[in-house]
DNA sequence: TATGTATACATCGTATTACGATATATTGTC
DNA sequence: GACAATATATCGTAATACGATGTATACATA
């Protein structure tokens, strides 16, 4: 009864400021164990994002410009992106044999090798922070974490 | 029964790289939903944490290097960051009474109003995807998120 | 087959920004 | 007053995402 349920007017107060402020502290945590990480093998975090991004397509039939979407980049960016990814041997282009605009991104071996070993730890640590995330996340939408379902 | 729990190896399967992928993209979703908010008001996302580091601080004293604590970023980038945002007169610094040497972050009413319309739209994203990153992350974690509590 | 339009990838120059290394100023202690 | 510790500021560099533009291929249609 006394708890304050959760703001329905459009301002802020104090303690909701501390809640996104704290999340967005989570946040960069993760991100900054996912570049140290990447650093690790020599990679950057969105090097690892481009990997992972081309092993998890459905049909292996990734472009430069469906990764381009995936990762929320430009096409010209995507290029670039590639470029430093092909010049480490960790992908590949493959022209199309279809249509000779295309060209499709593969793992190499290496690609694959270090991938795996980064997608574990990232795994891991999600594992460790996600319900911390999950908590915060529950005080900034105000959903009910505790307690049984009401009766 | 037949469901596969949870990877207790430390090999991923294919939907483990698809799960991992996913979350990432959703992460880089909100991410960039907080840049275009930013923008609309002239600023980065950088920016906007800035401004929520320094007003969600417990005492209201918080100094350069505490925000470069807050932000993961070294001094001198927090330095740079300040500067902009003084430059923009979001922020004031304010040159403690005590210590000559420390230099107390403040927001100015401008930086006030900017943040709360801010930190608003942002609550409403977090509201509207966080049931969709919980999701995510319990499928990642392996943790149960559907059906009642065990009896 | 000639032509026009759309698609896909590549190139070039620019701007932003976080960083390492270093410098300056202040405090407190002996 | 000399010295170590703390706190902020300056400078040059490197990485990368971007806009604008260029080039090659595909496809439709007369």
């Amino acid at each position: 009864m006394s708890q304050p349920k959760r703001s329905r007017s459009a301002h802020l107060d104090p303690s909701e400021y501390r809640q996104l402020a704290s999340f967005r502290h989570a946040l960069r945590r993760f991100l900054r164990f996912s570049e140290a990480a990447a650093e690790q093998v020599g990679l950057t975090a969105q090097h690892y994002q481009a990997l992972l991004a081309v092993c998890a397509s459905a049909d292996g039939r990734v472009t430069i410009n469906d990764l381009a979407q995936q990762l929320l980049i430009r096409h010209n960016s995507a290029v670039g992106l590639v470029d430093r990814l092909t010049a480490q041997a960790l992908l590949t282009r493959e022209p199309s044999p279809e249509d000779g605009r295309k060209v499709y991104l593969r793992l190499s071996s290496k690609g694959d090798r270090v991938l795996q070993k980064l997608a574990e730890v990232h795994r891991e640590e999600l594992r460790r922070i996600g319900p911390q995330l999950e908590a915060l996340l529950h005080e900034i939408t105000g959903t009910r974490l505790t307690g049984p379902p009401a009766a």
